[in-house]
DNA sequence: AACATATTTTATAATAATTATCATATGGTA
DNA sequence: TACCATATGATAATTATTATAAAATATGTT
């Protein structure tokens, strides 16, 4: 965790950017926070437990930054808000999600399945890739264990 | 074009919907423009040309209606608006989109390229797909020819 | 340390996209 | 035609995000 932060640091400080106490808290939430998906106004509530005189406009920036450097994803479900993902260190690309449509749980894969896919998209359509977001839409294990049930009952 | 919309018209009915005037001049829309990526704000101006009257409220009524009837997909390419896509007819899935970071465009790979990345994530993550958003961002055809001839020039 | 300068933050206003409200209009049906 | 559910249009309200400007903080220089 320390030394996570302190790599941060070192990659704000080559783009010419401070960690300010701000910063550091923001980013201190999205560690905490890894599994989750944050909204701006999420990680906002939770900075505000630690840092209650952060202001909203502060965080908003601070992810916009973090997006420009690559720290963080920025991402849409379709919800109407974006959420910050942090990229896993050294990730060269952004990891996938699985939302359920049941009880919204978005679930993330680590593992990078488009390698093939993106070679024949360079290659067919001569595309050249520097990022990709790749979502699924279905129903998770837990809702399908939990359908199952109820069709028992039935 | 006709027997689309006649297709189209078939299926409001069957879920007890109507075709408006209103919802036929969207779908025309729609349909005229259907390479493009259109705002709802975009879909209500084009509308307006020919139904001056409509309201923007209708506008983005029928889009969520068609968006229920899986008829159109809602997109997000991370700019803050929602764009709506007409679905090819009989299409399984959505189709996949590439946006380039230096002109803007966004062109479509009608090709299911998933189909083997996805049987992976239902077994191997129990997760059952219903729909999949995939996005690449990137350099088009176009603008790397374009930043050839600069390195040529420079 | 005192000063000048650049960066960052806060509070707040402004903007933009989307949704809600409600009175009116439409269209099919008894 | 009268009735009833559905749909529409104008507008207000809401929500997310961005812009603004004054104050605070940090950095570098004499
Ligand atoms: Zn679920
Ligand atoms: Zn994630
Ligand atoms: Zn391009
Ligand atoms: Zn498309």
């Amino acid at each position: 965790m320390e030394t996570r932060i302190e790599r941060i640091k070192k990659q704000l400080h080559s783009a010419s950017y401070k960690l300010t106490p701000q910063r550091e808290a923001t980013v201190r939430v999205l560690l905490e926070n890894e599994e989750d998906h944050l909204s701006a106004e999420d990680v906002y509530l939770l900075v505000k437990e630690k840092s209650p005189e952060i202001g909203l406009a502060t965080v908003y920036r601070t992810l916009e930054l973090l997006t420009e450097l690559k720290i963080v994803d920025k991402i849409n479900f379709g919800d109407g808000v974006s959420r910050y993902d942090l990229r896993q260190e050294g990730a060269a690309h952004f990891h996938h999600h699985l939302v359920c449509i049941e009880c919204g749980a978005v679930d993330e894969i680590q593992e990078d399945l488009l390698e093939d896919v993106e070679s024949v998209v360079e290659r067919k359509w001569n595309f050249k890739i520097k990022d990709h977001r790749l979502t699924f839409h279905g129903i998770c294990y837990r809702c399908q264990d939990k359908d199952k049930e109820v069709e028992k009952v039935d």
